[in-house]
Parts: structure tokens; C-alpha cells; sequence
DNA sequence: GCATATAGTGTATTTAGTACACTATAGGTT
DNA sequence: AACCTATAGTGTACTAAATACACTATATGC
């Protein structure tokens, strides 16, 4: 490679980029959040949120400070998918990026169906959401990172309760089963589902109803983190 | 940092390795390969055979070049695991490694029981079979990669068959189920064994028979790769 | 007060998991 | 030749979990 910079090493070094997925739910599908590129290469093409990996600060912090620049938001609940090392997925220079999913309770930002403006973040950079199953034309390998997370996220809800993330924090359990519904692409029997979903025991009910038009009110629950960590602790684990 | 090298960029990288965790079977514990440093830093200490990336191979590649270098061993099983990046694990500078595991079929190595001489490969490092539960001091943070590993290994040998590739390409039940009792740390019964493996439908009996001494001859069985393939394709799945 | 839309509930059937004990067959021993 | 020993190999009854399935309850709008 060349000699610009300051930064010298006796063998070439590949960059190192994070990229993440971050799934949202709308009334009725789940979403990723794009960014389009506002520089070559792939001009105006939608891409992950992510970026270099500064050599001072770790994965996680890189992480969630590209989260938070483009969401606005805190305390997302995101872990690592997959690290991705193709010699041709950067047109620039080789570039190694591990990817990460993040699940934001969608509920906290402003979201609309087609995808709507969520941020002016840093640079005018458009940030929008789109459904998992309308996506444009995607930057470098973008969309097969994302296929990863989607398989990865379908996988893990069957055997961990991570789906509540995606939710705001008071939730009705039909919400719950739609979400259910949404990620696995089929429907599920309600009795079935209450009665697997309770007997995990991690859900409070509470005393509140949420009101939703001409209709018996829902009753409202609210995942207990405590109790989780609590049954991951005793070795129980999890199904739906 | 500094000047010295001619590869040069604007802001400075992390170097990047890949570390394998590679397991291997003795009769009645689990193995893993391990290298012993021949500089500093923890010189003299043992860890996970791997290397830097180089920047015209794919993690792969790397992968690959270092397991048949220290195992002189093709086609090895390997899958990623999991990307270790915290700012102190190297002492010589921020390096961010992208660790493995593989599992090989043992029973094509030199191994005995202590943890046998494996081979005298480039460099003349010492490598060597450890039992995962009588480790020795772990150079860098390979204590958490084999950790990480292990527990990967356990469960992912609950919903995928991939304990086949610890045993050479004919076995009895009787082996493939210690196998899964020394991995999983618990007795099986063996009729239930037995009636779950073979119900998978990717064993293939064999008109073979392995006579170990003064008793009843046990049937050799074959993994049947592309029956595996063939019911992945069909969404089947598999559990222990 | 009636129509409508969603919330909420229990039981019977089927399937999968678990627990459990004896016979078969080889080599070695007397 | 008879028997001892060590491992291979087999079936069934019981228990727990998954599934299939239909009606009542309660709010609003007309």
C-alpha cells in the first residue's frame, strides 16, 4: 500500500470496520435501519450504520457510540453476529468488519410504514427505516450481513427472550404474539402461546389496560429482567 | 505510533489475527491443541495456534494455512467463533483477534493420554494435546477463546451433528456416545441414545464390525454427509 | 341495545422424553 | 469344554410437553 499518513506498520494491515443491523417493529413488520452513503463508493446507496474502529476505544464502545449517532437513543440491547473478511467487500482496501444486531424498541422513535425519517444524524446523512422484505440495493455486502442477523434473530427468539427489546417496555401479550408471528413468518395458536410465554416466568403482569379502540382492553405486562438473569443463573433456559 | 514500516495510513489500525481453538478427542477426555511461545510476550507460556491475517487471504485462508501448518492436516473442521477485541489483550498493541474452533478427527495424530508430541512445525515450537479440564497458564486471553469454545461446542453438539468430526470416519455407537458423555459431563442411557442417533437418519450402518478384545463385537456406523445436507435443506433439525 | 372487534380462558389428543433390565457374543481362564 | 467377564445390543411402560381446538368477556360506535 501507499506511504500517506502517519500511522506505519512493517506489514500491510487490513481496516476494521463495525457494522451493525438494527431491527425495529412497525404495526406489522420488522424493519433494519439504513443510512445512505453520502460518498463514493456506492454514492446514495443504502448501507449498515458502522464505522471504523478507532484503536483507542473496544469493539462494544465503537459500537454504541455508532448507535447512539444514529439513533439518538441509549441503552440498546445489541450483541456480536458475525465477523465478515471477504478480500473483495471493500472496493477501497481490505477491509475486515464484524457485525453486530441491535433491537430497538421502535416505539421511541418516530417511525412510519414505508420508513420514515428517523434523524438528521452527523453530516445530513439520511437514516431511515425499511421493511426487511422491501430493501433497496444495499452498499458493499450489506445485504447478506443482514440476512445473517435476520437468521440469527429468528433462531435466538426461539430459545431466548430477546424479543421484548423490541417492544416499548409495557406491552400487551398479543403485541407479544404478533411480534412471535412476525419474526418466525407463520401463526401461532393464542392459548398456546399465553400459556408457553407465562410459564417461562419471566413476565409481570400489571394492573393497567391499554385501550385500543372498540374492544376489551389488553391487559399490560412488563418483561422482569431480574427474574431472567435469575433462571439463566439456575441453567433454565428458554422456548417458544 | 511510529515510522517504521513501509505501510502506511491515515489513521492508525489494529492489527488483526486469527486464533483457533482446536479440539481433538483421547479416549476418555477432550483435547486442545495447544503451542508453546517460543518469544515474548508470554514467552514460554502456551496458547492457541493462529497468526496475523494477511492482507491477500481471506480469514479463512488463514485459518486454514495456520491449522495445517501446526496439525499437517487437510480439510479440518472449522467454523468462526467469536471476535475477541478489548483494548489490553496484547501487550504489544491493539490487536483484535477473530478466533475459531475446529474439531479433528484425533485418531489421525500421534496423542497420549499426558497430552503426546504432535509435531516439530516451523519454528520448532512445541505443540501439544491439553485436556480441557488440567489447562496449563494461557498466554494473552486464550483462557476465555477455549472457554468460549467449549461452551459453544456443548451446545451446539445438542441440535447439530458435528461430534462426528472428532472420531475417525468409522465408530461404534458405544464410542459416539461417550463422546457425547464427555462432552456434555453427564451418563446417557444408552437405549435412548442409540433410538435418538439413529432416528436422526444420518448414520449408515456398515457391514463392519470392530472387535475390541474379549467381548461381543460392536457394529462400525458412517456420518452420511449428504444426507445430513440433504435434511438441513428440509428445515429438519437435530437434538440430542 | 345491538354490532363489531379484540381479549381472554381449558381440555383432550398426540408426540417426544425418560426410566428401566435382560440377552448376545467375543476372548480368556481353568 | 465349561465358564467367567466385558461390552454390544434390544423394547416397553410411564411421564411431560406440544398441539389442536371454540367459546365467553368487554370495550366502543352506531
Amino acid at each position: 500500500m501507499g506511504h500517506s499518513g502517519a500511522f506505519c506498520y512493517p506489514y500491510a494491515r487490513p481496516a476494521v470496520t463495525v457494522d451493525c443491523v438494527v431491527f425495529g417493529l412497525s404495526e406489522d413488520r420488522l424493519q433494519v435501519l439504513l443510512v445512505q452513503r453520502d460518498e463514493e463508493p456506492f454514492l446514495q446507496h443504502w448501507g449498515l450504520p458502522g464505522g471504523f474502529v478507532r484503536i483507542e476505544e473496544d469493539l462494544e464502545e465503537s459500537v454504541r457510540r455508532e448507535l447512539e449517532s444514529k439513533t439518538r437513543c441509549k441503552n440498546i440491547y445489541f450483541e456480536q453476529l458475525y465477523t465478515f473478511g471477504a478480500l473483495d467487500r471493500d472496493p477501497r482496501g481490505r477491509t475486515i468488519s464484524i457485525a453486530y444486531f441491535a433491537l430497538v424498541n421502535s416505539a421511541s422513535y418516530p417511525i412510519d410504514d414505508v420508513g420514515g425519517e428517523l434523524s438528521q444524524s452527523s453530516g445530513h446523512k439520511q437514516v431511515r427505516w425499511h421493511g426487511v422484505d422491501t430493501l433497496p440495493q444495499l452498499a458493499f455486502d450489506h445485504g447478506k450481513l443482514i440476512a445473517c442477523a435476520l437468521e440469527r434473530l429468528r433462531s435466538k427468539i426461539m430459545y431466548r427472550p430477546i424479543g421484548f427489546e423490541l417492544l416499548p417496555s409495557r406491552f400487551t401479550l398479543s403485541r407479544l404474539q404478533k411480534l412471535y408471528e412476525i419474526l418466525l413468518g407463520r401463526e401461532l395458536d393464542k392459548r398456546n402461546f399465553r400459556k408457553k410465554i407465562l410459564s417461562m416466568g419471566v413476565l409481570d403482569g400489571l394492573e393497567a389496560w391499554e385501550q385500543n379502540g372498540a374492544q376489551r382492553p389488553a391487559q399490560l405486562y412488563r418483561f422482569n429482567q431480574s427474574k431472567y438473569q435469575q433462571k439463566l443463573k439456575q441453567g433454565d433456559f428458554f422456548e417458544v
